[in-house]
DNA sequence: CATAGAGTTCGACGGTTATCGAACTATCGT
DNA sequence: ACGATAGTTCGATAACCGTCGAACTCTATG
């Protein structure tokens, strides 16, 4: 079976900069796991969760929007996360490539 | 709750984040590259093959090897890297894996 | 031994970035 | 409208890090 919407390796090398620069912070790289665990992460839930500030917090997020590693929506006063599993499959793919390790979605 | 059958290296905390950290600047990922594609590289190719010091370079591939990327062994005065696929496989699993994402060698 | 070449180590410099508080905007509930 | 809550933006600060040249070690070869 086979996956539809994953038309992965198509990332840029800027986006693939962007990512490996989004992933290599700690907190950033927590940060997301977060969001991974919850489905629909408000802001706020991060919060709590870290002792940081919101400013940073709100740093953190762009930063990971920006990588194209979370898609984020404003519900109200809240701002929704959601993790792009699909960049970062592509991400990892890439990752693997570059390394010259084959995997079985990449055929040449 | 139990271990995870992880037959592959299991990446401690700190690896992870080595890891992510090597893999954040360009240069350095650039490096791996090409360490990836000979087979035994020599540190000298890779002075050829980007326009940064010496020094640098020392520094990439010293990083490289922290985190577990490279391995290299002397061979007289020439310095040979490896990567160790392995341990890449195993980042980009683990990096999945805390994402939620079931990859098939990550059984329940 | 002497010279050259490969790589390491060190101190310094400059750019990047994680972090904060404060001021701001926007939204919700009363 | 008012106050409380959620999140953003902006400087500023401090730490981190990629880069360099210079001095160093070690090895190979005349």
């Amino acid at each position: 079976m086979k996956k539809p919407v994953t038309e992965r390796s198509a990332l840029t090398d800027k986006q693939f900069e962007l990512i490996a620069k989004a992933l290599a912070d700690p907190r950033r790289m927590a940060v997301l796991e977060v969001i991974a665990g919850e489905r629909e992460c408000p802001c706020q839930k991060l919060r709590e969760e870290f002792p940081v500030s919101k400013a940073t917090i709100s740093h953190h997020i762009k930063e990971l929007v920006r990588a194209g590693l979370v898609e984020a929506h404003r519900d109200g006063q809240y701002l929704h996360c959601e993790v792009r599993r699909d960049v970062l499959e592509a991400y990892s793919a890439e990752l693997l490539r570059r390394a010259g390790i084959r995997t079985k979605s990449s055929v040449t």
